[in-house]
DNA sequence: GCCAACGTTGGC
DNA sequence: GCCAACGTTGGC
């Protein structure tokens, strides 16, 4: 089991509308490295949804898919993209704020590099962040 | 709305 | 294959 992080801007799309569709396609990713992480997904890891721009927080966990796969809104053929669906809302969203200023999560990606819209959690990591969002890992 | 950080592109 | 220029992301 591995534990990733995926980021959207609400605007875009939002943690509601995925609970709201049950499941969706993370298309649009263009970046190697992102798409580079959602390749070494499998069926049943588990994703942080980060709301990013507007909430700046950890919002709920949602579950792969559906494993990576093209992504037909890519022409190049370059990138991929995976199913998720919602799995756990969080009680408490988990804010940026809060994990700067838990120094165990400072080494986070999330933290390191702000601009990776999908990156890898470790297990400590998700254990401490799920704990923060008073859900269960 | 600004700006720093970073990834990508393209000319050489 | 390098690197400058450019565009985009995302926190503040």
């Amino acid at each position: 089991m591995q534990y990733w992080l995926m980021k959207s801007e609400p605007s875009a799309y939002s943690w509601e509308q995925l609970v709201k569709d049950g499941k969706t396609g993370w298309t649009g990713v263009r970046n190697f490295q992102a798409s580079g992480n959602m390749k070494k997904m499998k069926k049943g890891d588990q994703a942080f949804f980060y709301h990013s721009n507007e909430g700046l927080a950890v919002v709920g966990i949602a579950e792969i898919a559906k494993e990576y796969h093209p992504d037909p809104t890519d022409k190049t053929g370059k990138f991929g993209m995976v199913e998720v669906k919602a799995l756990t809302p969080f009680k408490t969203p988990v804010t940026m704020k809060e994990i700067k200023a838990t120094p165990a999560l400072n080494d986070m990606v999330l933290v390191k590099n702000s601009r990776l819209s999908v990156q890898p959690v470790t297990a400590a990591e998700w254990k401490a962040v799920c704990k923060m969002g008073g859900v269960k890992a």
